[in-house]
This record gives structure tokens, C-alpha cells and sequence, in this order.
RNA sequence: GGUCGUUUAGCUCAGUUGGGAGAGCAUCUGCCUUACAAGCAGAGGGUCGGCGGUUCGAGCCCGUCAACGACCACCA
């Protein structure tokens, strides 16, 4: 028999295991006889390294495909990564400008070549890392979001929604990044309360009076794009004024009084100024209105310079602008009064710019359709199940109230807009294929929003639009498995595309899971510098243990709060593991039968195997809840308790035994393969050395035996019993191990007699009146008796005492009981195992009860 | 303003169809008992956020209040 390392090391035991397992090719190997399996992984940005979210993401879902694999489907867990639009491309134009050149030097084609190269570079770290965190993935079907297949089921679905009329393109407020210069949609916005001020200016009539309409604004350098002041219609304040003409502080450009029901008494002044080029509310009311649209902003959010904008005021950054829009009015007395106040204002989600409502041409997506599709395929019977549940209603509450989705970017890195225009007609084309006379037209510079191409991943990946084999057989997908930060992003978008393009659900299953906190709950962050790296903590304590830590920490949706201390306390379960199959081997001989003979079994042996049989029923339970900290409940209890301190220590009482050595060996291989999907490193490792096989990814799940329930295993939870108050009297008297100690049981415990002394070294000795004593009734009523040598005893009145308080509580829970059973209701309308369970236990105290008071009796 | 989540031992968290409150860490006591001192054996510690209700029975279901948090919407 091989034997393990006398000490547990995680460096060197999953050192090689990734590449051994590529090399075999376990993962990429499909066998089509069984039923298939599929998940697609979230596709990580390259633009980084993974982060503790992507190793708990991950995790989760390697736990799934293996556990899958071993229950016997053909599992394929699809890797790939995302170009990631805007984030990548600010990385390589931030590398650029550190060898100070740009993007706009280099032009266009340059500039995909150094974001190729960029996208090789990450791809190889990101499959180093997950290589690290031993990720079951088929590396065969690996895909990136640019890929050539990819590009086409983008295309296809543009153009095949462009001429269903659910793409369109128009001129409407978006929502801006100056940084990035590029438009956003509504969800890459990020509302957050920031100090600013609420301006309040004079705009003077027209008529040359002293006369004036007081406005309220938080960015006066939009007034210079004013194009009107509207009140509401029945505000009597104003009434008079309507359909007269004020003049725009700064650039005096005259503006009609218009009134629109949107603008509410009670705000500000009851005044607005009607900025349609800068501001959706407003931009509603110029349609309605014909209010004139100036858009005084340039791309980079700098001053226009165009016949609304003062000389000395073009070209000024926004901020800048607003402080000279302060003194200028100041200097012509326009201004009134500025107050501070706390507001929400909308951020880049990537840059972090404050986001410009800005009036632009862009392509946008319909939504209306698509959500209603989402809708109702939830109320079909082709539902997605979401885990928790409660996350279904935060789509179809975002489906019900959706906007659409502005799709195009002012960027280089992405999806080409498969659209041109004729450079003299100015027709449009939309089409899979660039038009015949392609001297005569001009693509779209713009690109799509990268969601966009990741709300294709579950058939894109599979060789959608082709018909192909591994689409036909792999989607939908069993399970999604993702954080709920990007349920809007990701979730939504690859739910109605594929039940549109598809006319299926993506994947049967979404599990969504949290945040990775630090220690104190707050969010990791580079500003913060609280980020923990997973690769480090690999180092710390092993794949095993942080795997096993972030999947069965936290409860499923809820955040988990990274704590370094867990970590190692999960080390020491390994090292436990590691132990037990230690102990385990040193006393296996290599030509052990395998067959189990049940009618050889010994006591514990079947009292193990029992166990075994509840723990393994509970964890495939759980499993298929994906309630992992469960699973990790069941498997650390019968690991540590059950297995290691009870039933190894007792199989000791009959080690030579050779169905003892057969359980101890079958139950440590039925642990190795539960623990295997949360530990495949170790646990590989130990089985490798247990059973001289090639693998343990091939090996089947532990399914429940009948033979292996026994129901005379009561006898064990005596000694149990009896181990645990003979350690207890030792404990308190403090009589060391090494002095053997005798005791008596009214119960016959024959079979069972050489665990207890085995383990305490206390010996059964009968028929033998004791000096120094004491006397406990066990659970069933039974009377111990036990020798307590040279020690000095507790007097008898201490005894008494001592009895009195016990005969307390069981008349305490006999009064429980008696209540319950008493009680017609509860009779009636309980289950009748609890009702069962109830008279079970009365009995029990009741015999417990008067074996106490004979004892007293005797005490007298 | 709307939706949702959280509140359980000193700390971090489990507790899923309602049926005698749990784990890890921390604290205290005693142990090298030939797999493991990264270990073993014991111990202490909780009116399960407050109030009300349903029920024979509530940490769990319903209502309400409070604190903390997240998301969505609005913000001239």
C-alpha cells in the first residue's frame, strides 16, 4: 500500500493535478450516449486579473459540473472571456499614453492590433488562474466574444431585429461619457449623491423692463442652450406671462413662455428652463413644443463654439463653464442666490465621468417587444427557475418598466455596426454582408455595446446561427451561475435574445449568488485597497480550502464577507482528511477484499455505514438545491464527528477485522467522491494513493444502499453515551486516562463492550459492589455504574442534590410532553411521526425518571 | 417615492415544507490517548431586533415598528 506524506501540503498536492486532468483529457470528452449537461461560463473581462467574485463564481459552478459529471451526464462546461468594449479599450489607450502615444496617432487598424495583442496577453493569465483554481473546463471549446463565429450570430441578430424594426435608429437624449466619449445605456449609469448647488437665475423680459421670471438650475452652463420657459398651465402665478419673451442670461437670446403639464407648482420656482439638447424631460418638451435644439457641448464636455455659446466661454470645460456662467451673470445681475445641496448625480459606470444627457444619434434596440417575450415565457411552462426564487421578480420587474437599449459606442473595440450609408443618397443599408459597390458606402464607425455580444454567449458560444452539433445537444444550458450585479446587464439580455432567436430558454436553472466583502462588510475595491487576490490566498491555504470556504459560507443570493481565519479553519478540515486517510491506509493490506460481507459487519462498522447512508441522501438533497453550505454542514459533521472522532476510534477496538478495514476504506472513498466536487485537488491525491485507480473525476456519485441500514445500531448510540459520561466523571475528577477505571451496565453490551474500553480504558467488571462510585441513568433507562478507584466521591448528600436537580428537568420535559400528548389537536392534526417521536421520549423519561428516584432510594 | 434583503452566542454566519436553538473562530479547564497539538476531551455563553396575531406548538407563517444595507425611479 502507497502511503501519503506524513504532513498535509496543499503546494504540492495540487501541484500538476490541472494539467494532469487536461492531459487526459477528462473534461473534454463527451460521451453522447449520456444525457448532456452544459454550462457556459460568465466570460471575464480581459483586462484584468480574476478577483475573489470570479473565484466564488467559478467555484460554484466547477462544483456543479463535477458533481453532474459523476452522476453521470455528459457535462460540458463551456470557458471563454469578453473583449469587455470600453474597458479594455481605456486600458491599452492608458498603456499607449504611458509610451505616450494615442490612439488617434496610431489609427484605427494599429489600434486593434494592440488591443489584440493586449487580449492574448490577459487570456493567457486569466487561463493560468483559473488552471490554479482547478476548474473542470473544456479548454477544446474555449471562446472569446470576438471570435469569427461570434461576429456572425452578432450580425445575424442586428440585422434580423433591424429589419423586424425592433433595432432602430434615432436622435434622442443619451446618456454621454465625456471621458470615454462615448454614449452609454441607461444601466452603465451610476447614480450616487454628490454636493452641488441649485442656481437661481433672473431671466428679464424681453420688453426691455426691469421685469424678470426667476429659474432654478443645477448646471447653468446649459442655460446657453435654453430654447424656452415653461410653467404649468393652470399656475396662476404666471398666467399672464404666457406667450411672451425672456431673454437667456450671458448669450440674450430671446425665448418664448410655453406651458407643459410635466412641470410641477411646487418645485423650484415653478419656472423651468426647456434645455431639449441637454436633458431628456426637456428634450420631451421640445418635441411637444418645437422648442428650438441647441446643443452648446462638444464630445469631450467642453464649451461648443457656435453662434449660443460666448466667445470667452468656448471651448471651457463644463465646470469651468459653470463657475464663469456664476460671474457673468453676477456681473450683468442676473444671478439671485445659490444654494448647496446633496443630490444624485448619474457616473460612468467604466470611467467615472459625470454622465452628460446629451442629444446624439445612436442605434437603440426596442424593448418593449423583447420584455414582453421575457414575460411570457415566465408564465409558460418554459420558465426559468431562479435560485433564490426572489430573483425572478427583480427581471420581470426591470422587463415590465424597460426603456430602450441604446446598443451603439464611440469606440473602436467591439462589434462593427453592420450598417452603411451611401455616400451621395445618404441610404441607409443594414445587411450580414457589406453592400456590392462598397466604394460608394460608408460603414458605421460606431461599435455595439459589448453587452450586446454577451447577451449571445449561450448559443453564440455553441456555433449559433450555424445548426451545429453542440447547439442541438447542449442548449439550453442546465444552470447559469452568476452575481446578482449584472442579473440587468447579462441575465435579461441573454434571456430574451435567446428566447427570441432561440425560441427557447437559455439555461433551465439561474443561480444567483452575492458580493465578496471584506472582513468588515465593506465592498472590495482598488480605492480602498482591500482587494484580496485569490491567487494568493492559493498560496496561503490551497485551492481545496478556499473553494471549500467560498461554497459553503454563505447561504445562496446573500453576501459573503471574506475572513481569512475561516480559510485556515477549513485548512485544518483538509488536514483532518488528510489524517483520517492516513490512519486509514497505514492499516490496509494492498490485496483487502472488496466485497463488503454484511453479515460480517461489526457494530460500529454498520453503525458507519448507516451514517454514511443518511449523510449521503442529505447531501445529494442538497446538491441538487445548490444549497452548498448545507452540503458543507452534513460533510464537516460526518466527516469530523462521525467519521474521525467516533468511528475510527472504535474500529480500533477491531482493527484487524477485515470488514472493519473494507468500511473504514469504503467510507473514506464514498467522503473522497462527495468532498470531490469542493476539494478536487486532495481529494484526487488521497484517492489516487487509497485505491491505485488513474482518477477519481470518472468515478460515480455515492448513491444510498439499502443493505447498509441497519436498525440495531442503537447499541453504539449507548456506548456513545457511555464514552461521553465516563469522559465526563474523568474530566471532573480529574483521573487521568492512564488509570484504568471500572464500571457496570444493566444493559447487555456484549457486542459492543471492547469500543468503551478501547477508548477510555475503562473495563466492564460485574457483579462487583463499588466503594467509590457514581450512578447514571442513560438515556434508555439503563443504570452505569462506574468505579471511581482511589478518588475521593462526591458525599451522598451532594448525590442527592445532584439527582434532584436531573429529576427537575425530566419532570420538566415530561410536563412537555404530557401537555402535547394530552392535547386532542395535537393528536389529530401533527404528523404522526412527530406524534410517534413524542410517546417515544415520554417513555424514555419516564424510565429515566424512576430509575433516578430508585437511586436516591438506595442513597438513603 | 418603489422593490427587496438583513437583524440568531463576544465575532462571522448556518438553521428550506412550523415539532425540544447550531457551527467555525474567540474564551475557560484538562490532556503528547502510537492518523492528526494545524490535534484530543470537556465547559461557559443566546427572553433568535421590538410589539401584536395565526397555531396544540413560531427563530421559521401573517401584520406592524425600528436599525442597517442593496437596487430601481425621480431630482428644472
Amino acid at each position: 500500500m502507497k502511503e501519503l506524506n506524513s504532513k498535509y501540503n496543499h503546494l504540492e498536492v495540487e501541484k500538476g493535478k490541472n494539467q494532469f486532468w487536461i492531459d487526459h483529457k477528462y473534461f473534454q470528452e463527451h460521451d453522447l450516449s449520456k444525457e448532456p449537461f452544459c454550462i457556459v461560463i460568465p466570460p471575464p473581462n480581459v483586462t484584468g486579473k480574476l478577483h475573489l467574485g470570479h473565484a466564488w463564481d467559478t467555484t460554484i459552478q466547477d462544483i456543479i459540473i463535477r458533481y453532474k459529471k459523476m452522476q453521470g451526464f455528459d457535462t460540458l462546461w463551456l470557458p471563454g472571456m469578453d473583449h469587455a468594449g470600453i474597458a479594455t479599450q481605456a486600458k491599452v489607450d492608458a498603456k499607449l499614453l504611458a509610451e505616450k502615444r494615442s490612439r488617434h496617432d496610431i489609427g484605427r487598424e494599429a489600434f486593434m492590433q494592440e488591443a489584440w495583442n493586449w487580449t492574448d496577453e490577459y487570456k493567457g493569465f486569466i487561463r493560468e488562474q483559473w488552471g490554479k483554481l482547478g476548474l473542470a473546463l473544456d479548454y477544446s471549446k474555449e471562446r472569446f466574444t470576438l471570435d469569427e463565429g461570434l461576429n456572425k450570430a452578432v450580425s445575424k441578430v442586428f440585422v434580423d431585429l433591424y429589419n423586424q424594426g425592433l433595432i432602430y435608429q434615432g436622435e434622442r437624449i443619451i446618456n454621454w461619457d465625456p471621458k470615454a466619449r462615448t454614449a452609454l445605456s441607461n444601466i452603465e449609469v451610476e447614480h450616487y449623491d454628490i454636493k452641488g448647488y441649485e442656481h437661481y437665475f433672473k431671466y428679464y423680459f424681453a420688453d426691455g423692463s426691469d421685469n424678470y421670471l426667476e429659474v432654478m438650475t443645477t448646471r447653468p452652463e446649459t442655460i446657453l442652450g435654453d430654447g424656452a420657459i415653461a410653467v404649468h398651465p393652470d399656475d396662476q402665478r404666471y398666467e399672464a406671462f404666457v406667450g411672451m419673451e425672456v431673454l437667456v442670461p450671458v448669450s440674450h437670446v430671446k425665448i418664448p413662455i410655453i406651458t407643459d403639464e410635466y412641470v410641477s407648482f411646487d418645485k423650484g420656482t415653478g419656472c423651468v428652463k426647456i434645455t431639449p439638447a441637454h436633458d431628456p424631460n426637456d428634450f420631451n418638451v421640445g418635441i411637444r413644443h418645437n422648442v428650438p435644439f441647441r446643443i452648446i457641448m462638444n464630445e469631450d464636455g467642453t464649451m461648443a463654439s457656435n453662434e449660443w455659446v460666448p466667445t470667452c466661454l468656448q471651448g471651457l470645460d463644463r465646470f469651468e463653464a459653470r463657475q464663469k456662467m456664476i460671474e457673468l451673470t453676477k456681473e450683468e445681475h442676473s444671478f439671485v442666490k445659490m444654494d448647496e445641496i446633496i443630490h444624485s448625480v448619474g457616473h460612468s459606470q467604466r470611467s467615472g465621468a459625470i454622465v452628460e444627457p446629451y442629444l446624439s444619434k445612436q442605434w437603440f434596440v426596442d424593448m418593449k417587444p423583447l420584455a414582453k417575450l421575457v414575460i411570457d415565457f415566465q408564465n409558460s411552462s418554459q420558465k426559468i427557475n431562479f435560485f433564490p426564487g426572489r430573483f425572478e421578480k427583480t427581471l420581470l420587474q426591470w422587463m415590465g418598466n424597460i426603456e430602450d437599449w441604446c446598443i451603439s459606442r464611440q469606440l473602436w473595440w467591439g462589434h462593427r455596426i453592420p450598417a452603411w450609408y451611401h455616400k451621395e443618397t445618404k441610404e441607409i443599408y443594414v445587411g450580414l454582408k457589406p453592400p456590392h459597390d462598397l466604394d460608394n458606402w460608408q460603414q458605421d464607425e460606431d461599435v455595439l455595446d459589448t453587452w450586446f455580444s454577451s447577451g449571445l454567449w449561450p448559443f453564440s458560444t455553441l456555433g449559433w446561427p450555424e445548426k451545429t452539433a453542440d447547439l442541438e445537444r447542449y442548449y439550453p444550458g442546465g444552470v447559469l451561475v452568476t452575481g446578482f450585479d449584472i442579473i440587468f446587464f447579462w441575465v435579461a439580455r441573454m434571456v430574451f435574445t435567446g428566447e427570441k432567436f432561440l425560441d427557447d430558454i437559455p439555461f433551465k436553472d439561474v443561480l444567483i449568488h452575492g458580493l465578496v466583502r471584506d472582513s468588515q462588510g465593506r465592498k472590495m475595491s482598488k480605492s480602498l485597497g482591500n482587494g484580496v487576490d485569490p491567487m494568493d490566498e492559493i498560496e496561503k491555504y490551497g485551492a481545496d480550502s478556499l473553494r471549500y470556504y467560498l461554497a459553503t459560507s454563505a447561504s445562496p443570493g446573500q453576501d459573503l464577507r471574506y475572513i481569512d481565519k475561516k480559510v485556515e479553519a477549513t485548512w485544518n478540515f483538509v488536514n483532518k482528511l488528510w489524517n483520517a486517510s492516513r490512519y486509514v491506509m497505514m492499516n490496509l493490506e494492498d490485496d483487502l477484499c472488496h466485497e463488503i460481507k454484511v453479515t460480517e459487519l461489526k457494530r460500529a462498522d454498520q453503525w458507519i455505514l448507516n451514517k454514511l447512508n443518511l449523510v449521503i441522501s442529505e447531501v445529494t438533497t442538497n446538491m441538487d438545491k445548490y444549497e452548498f453550505t448545507n452540503v458543507g454542514n452534513a460533510l464537516y459533521n460526518f466527516i469530523w464527528e462521525d467519521y474521525c472522532s467516533w468511528y475510527i476510534e472504535m474500529s480500533k477496538a477491531t482493527s484487524e477485522d477485515i470488514s472493519t478495514k473494507q468500511t473504514l476504506k469504503y467510507v473514506l472513498e464514498a467522503i473522497l467522491k462527495m468532498l470531490n466536487p469542493f476539494m478536487p485537488f486532495v481529494t484526487e491525491e488521497i484517492f489516487q494513493t487509497l485505491t491505485n485507480k488513474e482518477t477519481i473525476v470518472k468515478e460515480a456519485y455515492p448513491q444510498v444502499k439499502a443493505e447498509y441500514y441497519f436498525s440495531n445500531v442503537k447499541d453504539i448510540d449507548i456506548v456513545i453515551e457511555i464514552i461521553s459520561n465516563i469522559r465526563d466523571l474523568r474530566a471532573s475528577y480529574n483521573i487521568k486516562r492512564a488509570i484504568p477505571i471500572n464500571f457496570t451496565c444493566d444493559y447487555n453490551l456484549s457486542n459492543v463492550n471492547d469500543y468503551i474500553s478501547k477508548i477510555t480504558n475503562a473495563h466492564t467488571l460485574d457483579n462487583v459492589e463499588f466503594v467509590k462510585k457514581e450512578s447514571i441513568i442513560l438515556s434508555n433507562g439503563a443504570k452505569l455504574v462506574v468505579d471511581l478507584g482511589m478518588v475521593e466521591v462526591k458525599s451522598s448528600r451532594e448525590q442527592r442534590h445532584e439527582y434532584q436537580e436531573e429529576l427537575k428537568k425530566l419532570a420538566a420535559e415530561l410536563k412537555r410532553c404530557d401537555g402535547m400528548l394530552s392535547n386532542p389537536h395535537f393528536i389529530n392534526k401533527a404528523p404522526k411521526e412527530k406524534v410517534k417521536a413524542e410517546e417515544e421520549k415520554r417513555a424514555s423519561y419516564q424510565l429515566q425518571y424512576q430509575s433516578i428516584e430508585k437511586m436516591i432510594e438506595d442513597l438513603k
